[in-house]
DNA sequence: CGAAAAATCACCCATTCGGGTGACGCGCGC
DNA sequence: GCGCGCGTCACCCGAATGGGTGATTTTTCG
């Protein structure tokens, strides 16, 4: 015969020095959560190993054959307490994640700002920058006079000065160079 | 008195069957780098149960008080199986990794991908866009002619084309349907 | 091979554009 | 008040551009 009470106590207080120590080390950085859950497992735990213990008492005493006890006692102590450890293992390691943080490559929304210190420095006033704008957007001068309300005339000598301003040739090239400066958008 | 020998396999092969399964289920991915950490996980479990009774064997015939030998066996033995449990289910569950993705506005290196399905649509040939691009880059079409080693009744030709394809009437209106359109950059 | 597509070049014509000059009015600051 | 910057407008002229037609050569592809 073997002493349940006894027994059962002592492998108790046993499994949650083991666990206590093992689950300690690994899971330092959340202390506070970690402990709590760590006394219900150890809770769970020794209360599991007394309901084992005590089933087994209970069934000593009804079916089993006195003489296989040891062993089929021993087994299922072995199995049951390897499956409480996996679990108890599952369960400390559960929340270890490990964050991996990666960048990724997301087109920004282009927000236009303006130069406002180059369009100081080239000396391009607000009429000849609306000029420019309306060029770029590919209408003529004829169409930039009539959009504006003043002359074709008008509109060609803006677009002149600021062609100056700009050392561009061309519309095209004032265009391009009014995009590289950040004029226009 | 228990047999060790009988003992040990029974509990080996029961354990064994219990790590296979609980393994398999939670790293289906990598199936076959895991299933040899599995396959060498259970041989040592195995060996370590082995070990252990063998080890319980010899002790009992040198030391220990036979009457007490069912509990210190038990307790031993739901010791050793609960630490190798919980080692196992740290080993299984060490490389559970929760990965992250935060996506970080970062200032868009603006990949300009041309727009084929557009270019064809239109039918606008290479050598038109070639010519509608270095009309973007502000370069009057003697510029381009000597740029590309063609007459400047050839850049007319081509520019007038893709202006008809664009259904531009100015180089300006263009350029700015251009880069609507995804054609240029 | 042979047709279709693309690239090349020429000529003509009208429009647009770029450059230059001159002028007028308005508001702001010295 | 006067100068100055800005916006406005006009005229002229040459260059550039856009539009159209026609033609030849090269490349591509069935």
């Amino acid at each position: 015969g073997w002493r349940a009470g006894g027994g059962g106590g002592w492998l108790g207080s046993y499994i949650v020095r083991g666990a206590v120590g093992g689950g300690d080390r690994r899971s330092a950085p959340r202390r506070t959560l970690v402990e709590w859950g760590m006394r219900k497992h150890v809770l769970l735990y020794g209360l599991l190993g007394g309901v084992l213990i005590a089933g087994l008492k209970a069934i000593e005493y009804r079916w089993l054959v006195v003489e296989y006890s040891v062993e089929i006692y021993g087994g299922l102590v072995a199995a049951v307490f390897a499956s409480l450890g996996v679990w108890l293992g599952l369960r400390l390691t559960r929340h270890t994640e490990t964050v991996v943080v990666r960048e990724v490559m997301v087109a920004a929304p282009v927000t236009f700002v303006r130069d406002q210190g180059k369009l100081e420095s080239l000396g391009i006033t607000p009429r000849e920058l609306e000029i420019l704008e309306l060029i770029a957007a590919g209408l003529s001068n004829k169409e930039i006079a009539g959009r504006v309300y003043v002359s074709e005339n008008t509109v060609k000598t803006h677009s002149s000065r600021v062609f100056e301003k700009l050392g561009a040739r061309r519309r095209t090239q004032a265009v391009q160079l009014g995009k590289e400066l950040r004029l226009i958008p």
